[in-house]
DNA sequence: ATGAAAGCGCTAACAG
DNA sequence: CTGTTAGCGCTTTCAT
């Protein structure tokens, strides 16, 4: 025998339906004795009260909104990160991928709207400030990226000083020819990385040569294009490293290293963003800026929950990304 | 000024609440002109039906549960596959990881129904017959893996031709001894990649030799023990390949293999489950056997859907998962 | 073709 | 401490 209503634990413990309710969400308003006659018609049914009927009536489910532009492995971690934090606080997850698309990320906001979601979290694609208005009212956590909308809260990495360490230890194996692979400026993580590129260049003494700086869109496909691109052209005028900005970028490159025939770090050295184990387990493992990504996701679950609880006062993190240097480096 | 009440509609559209209900649900059974003047107001106004209140009247809500055992790239890529058909077809996604636990599982199943899905599709964890309780009624579809239960409808890969057609090319280049690491025995994959491993042992005149054979749980240590195992031990003694029923626990074996000075494939031969970027980049590539991962999540998905609309018959789909021959074998 | 009315299952004043 | 009552926003008979 399944009990789905409220109403029948009600009159299995002769009580109120009112009283059920209490004895679930405020147990300190029944009376010991109630309670328990309550609480034992609840374990013996396995009732579980209807979450949309309780939604309704609360105007807000305890539900959040997931919106990442893939589902690569980096956003699997980050998922993962969300996910279980939000487990553990009684939340659940609705996932939804927008491809960067804004009709996409447009259509999944309208939809999570109406799941009456406690807030969001989202990768924030490049058109996210023109969805202000679906977000008016909502707690909005952007992970990764950030859009410039304000209100909203940010879980970022120091994208700006991982690239600078990245670039700065290529610099400090004595490269001065360096091609860089980009995602898309508008998008925050690229900008900033892009400056600390910059900031290396600089320190370093190194002049910014922009005919050895591609824009890719972080997919692999754009990274392969990109690095051939750069390299497929007479050793005299090749970078004797590469600097890209992206996980899938930098997979991309090393395809394309291999279909020139480039031997790293021998032809070529190669600084990647993202650590995996793919990058761990190549040969020579690739050295890289290891982002925090589980605790990307974790972290910005946290701010979502703190920020309900707290009102509107934006939090802002930035974790840092540090870079490891490996095989895949070596003087020109 | 935004809207978020139908009624809120009519009294623009100077109609009843019920007029816009149909208009948007069941254009058909509303007046043209009248349609039109409900349409323009909505779209005037961004309004949209709130989902949680449709769902209680309905008593089902346009929403989906996944239950995934994990988060890795193999299930991030059958996520993306359900999620995009989800999608297609005006679903959202309510996502899950159990981590194999019975208790996780348990929990997210209760959840689940009370959030009203259409539908369930879950990889099952070895527990999830104990659970038929918390299924009842509800159409559910396992993927990748099959727990028994009975009602359920499965999307899975053919495992046993899989795990023969990569062994029986272990022996065709001349390998006896043979070793292998298998899931644990009472999830289904295990058990027909395993059986699939005896059969081409059969077939090839090759003792199965049960001291060569070890169970780990599917995540990457305990590839890594099982291989240590097997593979520390005196050059006579050791298996001259390695199958890996895997990609987590192959990735294991790999790191074990390096950590012994053993070279892929001058010292030892190796193939394994699932394929992935990893694999294809690995020096040199690991032969897999390449499972249709993003196609199984959308086959699963359509599976659901083609039952939500069919009634009860039950569907069960196997796909291919072909063996890729690849650098990492070689004749012992 | 449209409107009025009831009710999905729950919670939260309000009374007692 | 507990019960009564109303209502969240929507869809769906039933009537007109």
């Amino acid at each position: 025998m399944t009990v789905n209503r409220l109403a029948e634990i009600a009159a299995l413990a002769g009580v109120s339906p009112s009283t059920v309710s209490r004895a679930l969400s405020r147990p300190e308003l029944v009376a010991e004795r109630t309670r328990r006659r309550i609480m034992n018609a609840v374990e013996a049914t396995g009732f579980r009260q209807n979450e949309v009927a309780r939604s309704l009536k609360q105007q807000t489910s305890r539900t959040i909104g997931l919106v990442v532009t893939d589902l690569n492995p980096f956003h699997a971690t980050l998922v993962k990160g969300v996910q279980d934090t939000a487990e553990r606080n009684d939340l659940n997850v609705i996932l939804f991928t927008s491809d960067d698309s804004a009709a996409r990320e447009r259509e999944a906001l309208s939809i999570l709207r109406s799941h009456m979601p406690q807030g969001l979290i989202l990768i924030p694609s490049a058109h996210t400030a023109l969805h202000a208005q679906l977000l008016r009212g909502l707690t909005v956590v952007e992970l990764d990226r950030q859009s410039g909308m304000d209100g909203a809260h940010t879980v970022q990495v120091n994208n700006r000083a991982g690239a600078r360490d990245a670039v700065r230890h290529l610099i400090a194996q004595g490269h001065q020819r360096i091609g860089a692979i980009f995602g898309q400026l508008h998008v925050s993580t690229a900008q900033e990385r892009h400056q600390g590129f910059r900031d290396a260049l600089a320190e370093g003494g190194v002049a910014y040569d922009e005919t050895l700086v591609r824009y890719g869109n972080d997919l692999e496909p754009s990274g392969r294009a990109a690095a051939l691109e750069l390299l497929d052209v007479s050793p005299g005028a090749r970078p004797t490293a590469l600097f890209v900005s992206n996980h899938e970028m930098a997979v991309g490159a090393i395809i394309a290293m291999r279909s020139l025939g480039l031997k790293l770090p021998r032809d070529i050295s190669l600084t990647s963003f993202d650590d995996s184990r793919l990058m761990l387990l190549h040969e020579p493992p690739i050295s890289v800026v290891a982002q925090p990504t589980y605790e990307l996701g974790v972290r910005a679950c946290e701010v979502l929950i703190a920020a309900l609880a707290d009102g509107d006062v934006p939090h802002h993190v930035r974790l840092d990304a540090p870079f490891i240097a490996r095989g895949s480096v070596a003087p020109p």
